[in-house]
DNA sequence: CTCAGCTCCTGCGGGC
DNA sequence: TGCCCGCAGGAGCTGA
């Protein structure tokens, strides 16, 4: 489900209900997501203060005053949602005032302040895991992922160098989180679109130039997503249980047989499949 | 090292 | 109505 602009959404929706607050119990529903979750997990998490809400590429890390953090990934069709926040809290009764444990519910935060936030995953790509705070950047989620595409050490040299002699398409780049971390299958249709590259393009044979404008529609292209609240396909909800609505501003993503929105282009808007993921694109505007 | 293909899992919509 | 198929916002693993 979620790439960044979506991942940030819901770390900014979960910010009042969980930074600088107690989770004052952990309920793990199963024994695993995509991996077992770490040993004692409900213990680690009881009691610990949640000290900042961060986000790193894809995954939510909620440092806590016990020294460690917490790693989630929402894989393809992770929620996070928030319940209850500011009800009156009373130690042992938890359910009050929270909807009822629906099915792929998996693990239920129960905050200090009332909140009752739920991870909410059916697919059950997703993931947590818990890490000491001073050796996070080593942990082997983390520690080969490329640069923040909103960030300063994302540019036009660096993704010059990265994609140098590369023969893979360009979209499979883009989606490798080595090479830039964060970007899924419609933001990287989307910025190919705007910077009118092929998806199927080599990625080592793309003009510097054309490099540096795909790193602006990139981040363009995030900036705007993440302002209008992430994109909302079937039933993804924000944190908050609002819709983001940047999937009205698709240009390609989705929109296979339809129009080209460039004025006055003949083409229709194609689908191909890139190494298992649907890519789409112009023909006629994407070269 | 790179790269394509497979895999995990559930749900939904379309065609028959 | 039911069944089967393809498809879905991710990404680790395998084997060529």
């Amino acid at each position: 489900m979620p790439e960044l602009p979506e991942v940030e959404t819901v770390r900014q929706g979960l910010l009042p209900a969980m930074e600088g607050h107690v989770i004052q119990q952990a309920v793990l529903r199963r024994a695993d997501l995509r991996w077992p979750f770490p040993v004692n997990m409900e213990a680690r998490l009881s009691g610990a203060r949640v000290t900042q809400l961060r986000r790193r590429s894809k995954y939510i890390l909620a440092d806590l005053d016990c020294g460690e953090s917490l790693i989630i990934h929402l894989g393809m069709s992770g929620r996070m949602v928030i319940s209850g926040l500011n009800a009156p809290f009373v130690p042992g009764a938890f359910h009050f005032d929270h909807p009822a444990v629906e099915k792929h519910d998996h693990v239920l935060f129960h905050m200090d302040n009332g909140a009752r936030v739920t991870f909410n995953d059916p697919r059950r790509f997703g993931a947590m895991d818990l890490c000491a705070t001073a050796v996070l950047d080593a942990h082997p989620l983390l520690a080969r992922l490329g640069p923040e595409p909103l960030g300063n050490e994302f540019h036009a040299a660096y993704l010059a160098d990265q994609l140098a002699g590369r023969k893979t398409a360009i979209k499979t780049a883009l989606l490798d989180q080595r090479i830039v971390a964060g970007l899924g299958n419609i933001y990287v249709c989307e910025a190919l679109f705007r910077a009118g590259i092929h998806p199927a393009r080599a990625a080592g044979r793309i003009s510097a130039s054309r490099i540096a404008t795909l790193t602006q529609t990139i981040r363009a292209t995030l900036r705007e997503a993440i302002e209008a609240g992430g994109s909302s396909l079937r039933d993804y909800r924000q944190a908050t249980g609002e819709m983001g609505y940047f999937q009205h501003a698709f240009r390609v993503y989705g929109r296979e047989g339809a129009a080209c929105v460039t004025p006055d282009c003949p083409e229709n808007v194609r689908r191909i499949v890139q190494s298992g993921r649907s890519s789409f694109y112009c023909a006629a505007c994407q070269r």
